[in-house]
DNA sequence: CTACACCTTCAAGCTGGGTTGAAGGTCAAG
DNA sequence: CTTGACCTTCAACCCAGCTTGAAGGTGTAG
């Protein structure tokens, strides 16, 4: 499948499938004797477990390795699994911080709590 | 005093502070015969607010209009820390949902939970 | 008078994750 | 043969929020 096509039906855009591969989290397409890159459909499942990995909060840097291996789980996964999990924990308590602080603010300013109840 | 004074009393760096005044979100400063800037006391307060309201959330940009008025609200701002809060609500729920993904792969990669319990 | 720390400005660089554009090659249809 | 849609590369730009550097002025201590 030529770029365009696997990125409509991926859902991402052909630079970024480009600028993937010159940043070595893909590796280097397959061309065709034109020259054109040439991916197979399982580049779309690729793409959807880089999609997730980010959401999960890896940078591409991090994705780097392991986009390609996918399937082969190497030793040190779990362990960096763990590690972000540590990681987005504490975003998840910086947050709730951030949000009791917010509501701490907003009451300060309306002290209509009493008053209005909506 | 000296932007170098304040700086360092406000545990930021003085380019900050020059950035901040350059981007519009501090005004401009009052200058002493020879050029130089020359702070308030109350500056580190501001200073402070500043990185609280960055902490909530919000962005340099959108602190810009407040950080001077501070403690004169404006109507707006209520309105502004709702939607804030209600951001933030999005956020933490995000991230809840990332939590729940990596622990769900985080077990698919260890079918061990029955054998170690570590 | 000389050193040295501090101040000034403006311009450029950094990170991350891309997008946009120019210049050119390829391929199928009409 | 020409048009148009696709592909190629490479370089430059975008955002935020700063930092760093160059080039020069100022203030004070010895």
């Amino acid at each position: 499948m030529k770029i365009g096509e696997i990125a409509k039906r991926a859902g991402v855009s052909a630079s970024r499938i480009r600028f993937y591969e010159a940043q070595g989290i893909l590796p280097p397409a397959p061309r065709g004797a034109n020259g054109y890159r040439d991916y197979p459909e399982s580049l779309i499942a690729t793409l959807g477990f880089i999609e997730q990995a980010q959401r999960l909060g890896f940078s591409l840097r991090e994705i780097a390795g392991h986009a390609t291996l996918e399937g082969k789980v190497c030793d040190a996964l779990p362990e960096k699994l763990r590690a972000k999990l540590a990681e987005v924990d504490a975003h998840i308590a910086a947050a709730l911080a951030r949000r009791a602080e917010l509501v701490a603010l907003i009451a300060t300013l309306e002290p209509d709590e009493e008053k209005a109840a909506a």
